[in-house]
DNA sequence: TATATTTAAGATAAAATTGTCTTAAAACTT
DNA sequence: AAGTTTTAAGACAATTTTATCTTAAATATA
């Protein structure tokens, strides 16, 4: 798996939040029953991206979390950034500290321009692209399939 | 990180065992030592990779492990698969069973052809091919700098 | 103001990964 | 044949990740 769960979790979250108006807020116990997530893990995970500013919470009734930009301004990269950490897109495959182009790995030339076109993808692609893309075709974003957009 | 610890340590033995002479066998109490990986761990690492034929493996005294095949004939994603599965090469970034072009999910478009591309480098780079990258340029493949090639 | 609702935060638990230790089995050496 | 070296295998422990549970704090509503 190449993020974590948490990643995965956090990525359908959001790629849900973008498909749905930010008018309001959505209760993340609506949010975890709809994306048939655990509750309180999905409460610590928004609550990493809320800390990373890509989302707004409020407490009490009305309360929930939206996202704090459109989800056009919104990239996948800052998600998986705020969950999973920069790790994939600089990090070396080897795990070597220091790894780059003075001081390469083996393995360094190989995959840096995979990695490049990793960050690219991540980089250049919104919330918004994925929610429409999602929405459009009706697609799901759970495992199961009940998930259902708007 | 993108692969796992052990996929890690399996990747700079199998890099280091392609730089030498497959005539004998390698102690895995030497490899632990010079790639200052700990021995249990590395053995258990090298099983799998005997497991899955990419190794053999002798006990007793002159015994240890060599690659099956000439560097040149092993690829990085046969190691990568041995250890940490083909996930990487196949599997949905959503972590969605069956997703694929038939049923996919939001982000299979945009994360396909990053996907193949890392499939393609890890399929058509060889064990040789980075070891010889590593000896040639005097390399490191630990974190420290104390490895040396040869 | 009191109550209900909701996120925040922290404690706890379960599972997976990483790492260590012990014993067994095989192969070489003397 | 006996002893030494080495991988194989399995038990055990530590750490990280994933998941659950409880309490606190904030906010709306009545």
């Amino acid at each position: 798996m190449i993020f974590s769960k948490s990643c995965v979790y956090g990525l359908r979250a959001m790629i849900y939040l973008a498909s749905i108006s930010r008018e309001g807020y959505v209760s993340i116990k609506g949010l975890s029953e709809k994306l048939d997530i655990s509750f309180h893990f999905l409460t610590k995970i928004l609550q990493e991206l809320t800390a990373d500013d890509l989302l707004e919470s409020m407490k009490g009734p009305k309360g929930g979390v939206r996202l704090s930009k459109s989800g056009g301004e919104i990239t996948l990269k800052e998600v998986v950034k705020a969950i999973d950490g920069p790790g994939i897109f600089t990090e070396c495959v080897l795990g070597l500290p220091g790894c780059g182009s003075e001081k390469p790995c083996p393995m360094h030339d190989m995959w840096e321009g995979t990695r490049d076109k990793i960050n690219d993808v991540f980089t250049t692609t919104s919330l918004q692209d994925m929610s429409k893309e999602g929405k459009a075709k009706d697609l799901r974003i759970t495992p199961d399939g009940q998930f259902i957009w708007g």
